[in-house]
DNA sequence: GTAGATTGTGGAAGATTTTGCAAGATTTTT
DNA sequence: AAAAATCTTGCAAAATCTTCCACAATCTAC
C-alpha cells in the first residue's frame, strides 16, 4: 500500500468516526504506529485534521450534517415526520421561503424533488442544498448567529421584504391561542419579513410547542394558514385552531424513513 | 503489446482503482516494474496521472478552484501553506472580506484567532465560522452556484457595493504580467466589487497558477496590492510583480502547524 | 536481405525514501 | 508529585527510486 493510499483510507476512517486513536488509525490501515504518525503529521500540514493527544480528529464535519442537525435527538422521529407531512404540502414550482430552526430543516430534507425555488436565512439548510444542481437556492444576507447557523440583521430582513413566494415554512418556540412566540428577538423581525412575503404561511410545531409561549410574540394566529404537527398533539388545542380556520395537518408517526 | 496499449490499459486500470502499486500494474499489464515505472513518468508528464512512492494515483480532475471540495487533494500542502502566510497579514481587528476558492478557504482557517470581521460570500467558509462566538461574520446574499458553494448573483454584487472592508483577501485562476483572470463570469461581477470595497486587496495563488491565463480577464495588477504564494512559485515571475510595486509574500512549506 | 542505428525492455547497483523500533522528553492522569 | 500514556528524535532495516548497462526488437539505408 502507498502512503497516499493510506492517508487517504486515515481521513475515510476519521470521516465516519470523527475521531480515532494511533491504535485504531494502526489497525485499520495496517501500518506500524509510527507511520500513522507521521501520515497524521503531513495531514495535520495539509489542513486535513486536527492531531490530539492520542489520537487525530477531523478538523471540517461534513458540511451537511452541521450543528444541530446531527446532535439534535429531540423529538426526531416527530421532527422528521412533520418534514415529510409538510413537504407534501408543497405543489411543483412553488417558491418557497424556508426559516431556520430544526424542524424546518427536516421539512428541507424531503423537499428536494418538488420545488425548484428556495430563499432561505438557514446555512444547515443552504447546505443542505449546494450540492444540488437542480435547484435554485437564494440565500439571504446577514450576519451568522453562532450555533444555530442562522443569518440574522438588517441585510437579512432587506431581502426578505423585497422578495415575494408562493409559501414560507416557519417554526417557532410556542404556540396557543394568543397566537405564536420565538425566543430570539433578532430572528422575529425576520420571520415577520418573511410572513409578509409569503402567499400562504404553514408552520411546523413538534407537540411540546403546543400551549406553550416563549419570551416574544411573533404573530397572531391570524398570520397563519397552515399548521403542521405531529400525533402526540394535544387534540383539544388542535380542534381550537381549526375553529379559527386554520387548516392542521397532523403527521403520521410511520412513514417511510429516508 | 505496444508502450500506448500499455499506457492505456494503465489509465483504465488506475481509473476504476484509485491508487495502483507498482507491482500491481506490473502484473496487470504483464511487463517489468521496469518498464511500468517509465510509462508512470511519461503518463505523469502527460498530466494523466501523479506518481506516488510504491505506486500511482488518479490527478483530479483538472477544474481546481472552481470544483469546491474540503478535501481536494490539489496542492493541499501548498494551500495550506499559503494560508497560514495570509493569516499572518491580517491585523487584529481588520475587517476582512473574503472571497470563494479552495485556496481562500485556507486562508479561513487560520485566521480565526485574529478576531476580525469577515464578509464572506462562501458558503464552506461561512460554515467554518458559523460554531464560532468570537467573530462576527456577514454572509453576502446570493444564490448558490452549485457544486462550488459560492453566493453570485445581483444580491451578492449589491452586498459588496453597499460595503467597505479594510483588507479583500481574494483568490483567481489565472496570474500574468498582464493582470489576473478568472473562469467564471459570475464571479468577476462579485470580485470586482469586492476589490471595489477593500482597502487593501491581497491575492492567494498556488504556484500552478503562475503565468497562466483563464477565461476572463479580472483586473489588472494595479488594483493588487499583495500576493500571496507558495515557494514553488516562478522567480522570475515573482520579481517581475515586485518591480511593479507589488507586495509578494512567499509562504514557507514547513510553516508551524496551528 | 543484411549491417548498422535506434528504440524499447528487463535487470542490477547504488542513492534515496519510508518504515518500524527504542530511548529520552513531554504531556496527561491519578 | 508520581505514574502512565503519548510524543519526539535518532537510527537501522526494508522498500522503493534512479541511473546505468546489456540485450532484443524494430527501423533505416544500401
Amino acid at each position: 500500500m502507498t502512503a497516499e493510499e493510506r492517508q487517504k483510507r486515515i481521513e475515510l476512517f476519521l470521516q465516519k468516526a470523527e475521531f480515532a486513536s494511533l491504535e485504531e488509525l494502526a489497525r485499520e490501515v495496517n501500518a506500524s504506529i509510527s507511520t500513522v504518525r507521521r501520515d497524521l503529521t503531513a495531514l495535520e500540514a495539509a489542513g486535513t485534521l486536527k492531531r490530539t493527544h492520542g489520537g487525530a480528529r477531523l478538523v471540517a464535519p461534513a458540511s451537511d450534517e452541521f450543528l444541530f442537525s446531527a446532535r439534535d435527538t429531540q423529538q426526531r422521529v416527530e421532527k422528521e415526520a412533520i418534514g415529510r407531512a409538510c413537504a407534501a404540502l408543497i405543489q411543483p414550482n412553488q417558491s418557497v421561503i424556508m426559516d431556520a430552526g430544526t424542524t424546518v430543516y427536516h421539512v428541507a430534507r424531503h423537499i428536494e424533488d418538488k420545488t425548484p425555488h428556495i430563499v432561505t436565512n438557514s446555512l444547515p439548510v443552504a447546505n443542505l442544498f449546494a450540492g444540488s444542481h437542480r435547484l435554485e437556492v437564494v440565500v439571504s444576507g446577514g450576519v451568522i448567529y453562532p450555533r444555530l447557523g442562522v443569518l440574522v440583521g438588517p441585510l437579512a430582513v432587506e431581502a426578505f421584504t423585497k422578495m415575494h413566494a408562493d409559501v414560507a415554512i416557519m417554526s417557532g418556540g410556542g404556540l396557543d391561542l394568543d397566537g405564536i412566540s420565538n425566543s430570539h428577538g433578532l430572528l422575529i423581525d425576520i420571520q415577520r419579513a418573511m410572513i409578509k412575503a409569503a402567499q400562504k404561511v404553514i408552520f411546523c410545531f413538534d407537540h411540546t410547542k403546543f400551549g406553550r409561549k416563549s419570551v416574544l410574540p411573533l404573530c397572531s394566529l391570524d398570520c397563519v394558514d397552515t399548521i403542521v404537527t405531529d400525533s402526540a398533539a394535544p387534540t383539544e388545542l388542535v380542534e381550537q385552531l381549526r375553529a379559527k380556520g386554520i387548516e392542521v395537518v397532523v403527521a403520521p408517526l410511520n412513514g417511510s424513513p429516508s
